[in-house]
DNA sequence: AATGAATGAGGTTTCATTCAT
DNA sequence: CATGAATGAAACCTCATTCAT
């Protein structure tokens, strides 16, 4: 369709394999809830369809290593700013978890559609090799967070980790669409997604670490 | 006797109501990860596929339907518990989650599909109903709670069930199908469900209300 | 697309499974070279693609299902002459191979693709269950033919049966489409179908029984 | 210099030519069912798959190409059988059909697969060279045949070749996989295609020259 | 009310071939 | 000559839903 530079060197295979994945994302933007398929990714990609399962095997495997791109962007400014040699706060850690996670506005949907899809959709190999590599990262920010975090029983790093990622996605699955309730009806859960769950991983991380978060303020979205 | 007919009339439709249901779980004891066919559905249930149209609108009520019948079961015997005159322990309530949430192998995958579904495929009003139904539930399991925990905030039950129940969710789909774990990689996440979620549970209420739930015991399933 | 009474007896059924294999002869006619897809044939049947699949769970066996009714119509013709109580006569069966087989249209492209089919893309079982059924009336007809054909060895009739029937299919994948001969090119092989198969099975026969046929006269299509 | 390496150059073509060849022959023995894809083909020729273009207009081009090869394998030895001067027996005849048709895993897979193919994929002209080669070579050991055996009718020998080669072809499409028949079904043709060949090869060639054949042995593979 | 036959939109994937490099 | 990235037509099949009976 739109003819484009071929992709000869490993390097630009590497920026095609990324501009498919961008394109992706910014039809996930778009659309949050609803997963394109593989005809609208090629077309915004401006290739043909063929040419997207030159670098991806199949739809799943697609999203599969959108969402690992995500879970990589988070992991990775996590562990840089746990490898820093001065004190991190909780804020800090916050900080990067609202910016990487909840504020993108395409982490949470695609993350919950890969959970169904790991198990049942994907080749049990790549299954496994994503869930290898989530538990290095895991195990890399474990180590800088135990470091700056004392108080955290062995290997409570990666249990806080976890717990923290668990409340960050059931959560928002819960909280997905405030804005549509309707008015007069019980506004007991009309609060917002980021604000409460900064409340919940507060209490979580109190829980585990006994050092209290400054109380919350609402966020402004 | 018309009379009369006309009420067996009405009660059969409320016993087929629940007969779809049951012949609905049925399927998903028997496959939690693959979501049964309509015409499976009916099948189960020994009707015709257009029968079950007659009861359900359309697959997605149907599975909210059996959801909503799930968390039904889990908020009644919550609520009956702190309904009692006597203290009730945190323990306590960590059994009747067990008992209904984790251990019922159904709840959780579908919790899982309906989150998704609420928020696109069901209609607006059906989907608002059904959170004002969960609001008056959560709303009304809030006030037993705050009568037993009388260190929570004000409105701070209906965040901490909130809270759990996120952790709950999201902490089982991180940790589902644990077992296909190959030998000789990172076993850094191989714990089993139910014990990471006694562990994640506990940190969250003891951050949220101070009282110390006893040491986790790995659970045997 | 085109309404139309619903099948809804099983003889309503069979009617309904006889018209799509019509259908799908009626394009076979037309093009006999290019089989023909799904939606064509549904298209042809006047109904819609799902209707076809309601009655043939693929296309390999909705052909293989015209091809057996095929074969079926000429060993029911066979098996019914060789009833007869009085003598019958080479050319006899001849008559009917030519009716039945080599001047359908068709029979053979069909029988062609269907071998490929049959070893690779039909469930095992199905086609195993096809040939057994073949074999059943190769046994069948085999009686009637070592009944008027004494000079055959034992189980001879058997062996004569697919020895002819595959000179037939074999000889036509040769000569098929002689007519694109170009002028001036050496014309050693330029001799219809049906003249040619008439002495190979003549030829075939006499080996075999020793009874010889008239002399082969070419037969006009 | 120059042209020595032309000379060479137009060598290495030829070989090249018949590399990729060899390498579909490799392929098709290794699965003869499926038949290989052009990247596989190139793949195990160790070239690009632009490269093999560059030799063979089409796939069906290569595939006929390798056919032919087959073909003329077979006829190369059977007309030097039939210049000999001294006398040719039937059963040196069944030998070379043995030994180049019936015991090469790939001729009879890729001569039904061509069959198809020659009359619809294939451009008229190519289709039509193929077939007047073929006709030559006929005609060549035809003229041998016809010296060895004077029984023959007047252009009786290419007629007996067709018709052979027809049988050959025929039984072998019906007798693919005759090992899986299922136990306790019908056994009627379980009967190996070698074995029931020669029966039929037998019969044909005595009703046309009627020189009998030695009985047939069964023959192991 | 119950049935279940019919619908048809919707999506994935393959692979022979081309052509820019 | 050689490459192999890119193409995009083609075809299959599923299944939620409708509606004639």
């Amino acid at each position: 369709m739109v003819i484009r530079q071929r992709a000869i060197h490993t390097e630009d295979k590497h920026q095609r394999h990324h501009a498919i994945l961008d394109a992706t994302e910014r039809l996930l933007v778009r659309a949050p809830v609803r997963v394109a398929n593989m005809a609208e990714v090629a077309d915004e990609a401006g290739l043909a369809k063929g040419t997207v399962y030159l670098y991806f095997s199949s739809k799943d495997e697609l999203l599969l290593a959108l969402h690992e791109r995500h879970v990589d962007d988070f992991f990775r400014a996590l562990i840089a700013l746990l490898a820093r040699e001065e004190a991190v706060s909780i804020e800090e850690i916050m900080t990067i978890t609202r910016t990487q996670i909840v504020e993108r506005p395409t982490f949470l949907p695609l993350a919950t559609r890969c959970f169904g899809v790991l198990e049942t959709e994907v080749p049990r190999e790549i299954a496994l090799a994503f869930k290898e590599r989530m538990a290095q990262r895991l195990q890399a920010a474990s180590v800088g967070l135990e470091r700056h975090f004392p108080e955290l029983a062995p290997d409570g790093g990666v249990a806080l980790l976890r717990h923290s990622y668990a409340l960050i996605v059931g959560l928002w699955q819960m909280t997905a669409s405030r804005q549509d309730l309707v008015p007069g009806t019980c506004h007991i859960d009309a609060i917002d997604y980021p604000t409460e769950l900064a409340r919940a991983l507060g209490a979580l991380w109190d829980g585990t670490i006994g050092r209290r978060l400054a109380p919350v303020q609402r966020t402004q979205q």
